[in-house]
DNA sequence: ATCGAATGTCATTCT
DNA sequence: GTAGAATGACATTCG
């Protein structure tokens, strides 16, 4: 890259004379030499020499570059949003997207910055150029500001502090030919610019970026803020805080002069594509990082350039108010903000209608127009309506006339969130079709493959919405499920609805209640399975205690009869008869009874021994 | 291609 | 008798 470093053999004395001689050719010329110095020179010199030789070497580069930064995109499939791909060792590899803004005004600065200059030599020259801005820019307090994002805020003489000259020459410098470039002010550059926005690949660009602004502030070339200002007098300089100190004192005339040689080459023969990755999102936060700022003009030209390059074309037939002319027409201010708060290309076809359920009433005339439209539609979905004939809405279609339009179509809109506003029957089919292009491109798809479910759900809600709207049914949804069957039925009464249309109201009736007593039927059984397990666990675990006992019991039972066996021969052998031998244990008992009396009883005459012999034991 | 889970829908019965 | 709830059975979708 460019080789910025001061050689450390200093010139001679005649070579410094002659230095000096084009040093003032160079003054003549318009620069201002209190930037550079000695070591300046010198370098300038080298460069001079340098950029001549490598010249050829440089086109070629800058052409891979052009190619690298198209490579840049990358489509990611679980987003669907163009995001950047990582490019290790390239001088153009920007720092991760997060904050794109602050990384887009931080970059001018930095280029400024990595340019290797001897600390303290450019501190005057530096300060001047901070007057010069103060000067020329009245909101250049906003510099400061802008200079935060990289470097504390140095009032005063300190502001030389900001060239951090420890910094080696960032490879930046070279390959971001245009931040530098666009400095040197002129008719040429003017046109040259004018010719580089209006060139097809651009556009096509934009319009490539367009799918996702936000991403396309990470690839803000560095020279934008630059640009707009200089060449761009239709911008205002409102933009100037993001430019930070001025590249053109701060930057040797030979790197000017390398680069609008290179930047000539670059225009002239093919489009400049880094420059190119401008969406109109970024086209505004770039050229507007104040969205006050931000001219509404500029955003509206490049939104309506974008829909009418690549969307439009698309829409064969446009619905009467779409999201551009809602655009279009709205108020300067809003159209800024929907410039920066929605990706205009989801506008038409998007397929986020899917919380329609959520927000009965639309808000937006993009909710009203589209969202309706979309329903969520999945491709089953379409190709029920498109392409099965058997499906209920074609069979509800195609039995009955679909030009239905209430009397008081208009005094129901408010219920019509979901069902939208009545559109004339020809709307219909191409605003189904138009959500196809953009589904099939991948764009809108990705962000929903992570809520399947809940998509799918919706999918289904919105399938009796679609039967609804196809009979032109003035009630949302929600409306003919959830009311009570009172409010339902005056409901009924109030409209004068035809016999398909009753039939498919109790039918979305039906099946909504169905549905939610289906889940309710599942989500009871599922507590019951639950319920059932927990009373199965506690049961198995009172059995295992109650075995624990038993066996518990039992053996306190075997202790106890052994206990009581030993008691019993003990008491037994102490027994005697009349003539003092002891009695036989095979021939008598022992027997207690209820009273606490114990008798001895002969085993093999029981029956008689009871009656005859009761005799107490006599037990000493 | 197959399987299982989740969900929707229909038919039937019960309240 | 009707509407709604409950539920089994089947279909659909998707991972």
């Amino acid at each position: 890259m460019m080789d910025v470093e001061v050689p450390d053999i200093l010139p001679s004395q005649q070579d410094m004379e002659l230095i000096d001689i084009l040093w003032r050719q160079d003054v003549d010329l318009g620069a201002r030499r209190e930037v550079f110095d000695r070591n300046h020179r010198q370098k300038v010199h080298a460069l001079q020499r340098r950029s001549e030789q490598e010249e050829e070497k440089k086109q070629q580069r800058l052409r891979e570059e052009q190619k690298a930064l198209l490579d840049q995109l990358q489509l990611d499939e679980e987003t669907g949003e163009y995001i950047p791909k990582p490019l290790a060792g390239s001088a153009l590899t920007t720092p991760p997207p997060p904050p794109p803004e602050t990384q887009a005004t931080a970059n001018p600065l930095e280029l400024a910055q990595n340019v290797n200059f001897p600390e303290g030599d450019d501190s005057m020259s530096f300060d001047e150029c901070m007057q010069l801005l103060a000067e020329t820019f009245p909101l250049v307090e906003d510099t400061s500001a802008c200079l935060d994002t990289a470097v504390p805020p140095v009032p005063g003489s300190d502001t030389h502090s900001l060239m951090p000259s420890k910094q080696p020459a960032s490879p930046l410098t070279s390959l971001s030919p245009a931040p530098i470039i666009a400095d040197r002010r002129g008719p040429e550059m003017d046109q040259a610019w004018m010719e580089l926005w209006s060139l097809p690949e651009l556009q096509h660009c934009l319009n490539l970026q367009m799918e996702d602004p936000l991403e396309t502030t990470a690839y803000l070339p560095t020279s934008i803020p630059d640009v707009q200002e200089r060449n761009y007098p239709y911008y205002p300089l409102s933009n100037a805080p993001n430019v930070g100190p001025n590249p053109v004192e701060a930057c040797p005339p030979t790197f000017i002069n390398t680069f609008e040689e290179v930047f000539h080459d670059m225009v002239a023969p093919e489009p400049m594509m880094g420059n190119a990755t401008l969406g109109p999102k970024g086209f505004c936060d770039a050229f507007y990082p104040d969205p006050v700022l931000c001219p509404p003009e500029a955003v509206e030209a490049n939104v309506k350039e974008h829909l009418e390059s690549s969307v439009l074309p698309e829409l064969p037939k446009k619905p009467p108010l779409n999201a551009t002319d809602a655009h279009s027409h709205s108020p300067p201010g809003e159209a800024l903000e929907r410039c920066k708060q929605e990706p205009p290309a989801e506008v038409p076809d998007s397929d986020s209608g899917i919380s329609l359920n959520t927000s009965p009433h639309a808000s937006s005339p993009e909710k009203s127009v589209y969202g309706d439209g979309s329903f969520g539609f999945s491709d089953s979905d379409m190709d029920d309506l498109d392409f099965n004939p058997g499906s209920a809405e074609s069979d509800y279609s195609e039995m009955f006339s679909l030009d239905f339009q209430p009397d008081d179509f208009q005094q129901s809109a408010l219920v019509l969130s979901q069902a939208g506003p009545p559109e004339p029957q020809q709307d219909k089919k191409p605003k189904l079709h138009n959500t196809k292009p953009a589904e099939e491109g991948g764009q809108s798809e990705g962000p929903f493959t992570k809520d399947k479910q809940k998509r799918r759900s919706e999918v289904r809600l919105s399938r009796d919405e679609q039967r609804a709207r196809a009979l032109r049914i003035p009630f949302t949804v929600d409306m003919i499920i959830n009311l009570p069957v009172d409010d339902f039925n005056e409901l009924m009464s109030k409209h004068q609805l035809n016999e398909a249309q009753l039939a498919l109201v109790r039918d979305i009736r039906r099946r909504g209640k169905n549905k939610v007593a289906a889940q309710n039927c599942r989500k009871r059984k599922m507590e019951n399975i639950v319920g059932l397990e927990y009373e199965l666990d506690s049961l198995t675990e009172e059995k295992e205690l109650l075995q624990m006992e038993r066996s518990q019991n039992g053996s306190s039972l075997r202790k106890m009869k052994h206990q009581l066996s030993t008691l019993y021969l003990q008491v037994f052998s102490m027994l005697r008869d009349e003539e003092g031998k002891p009695y036989s244990p095979s021939d008598y008992s022992l027997q207690q009874t209820t009273d606490g009396s114990v008798f001895l009883v002969p085993r093999t005459k029981k029956t008689h021994a009871k009656s005859k012999d009761h005799k107490p034991a006599s037990a000493d």
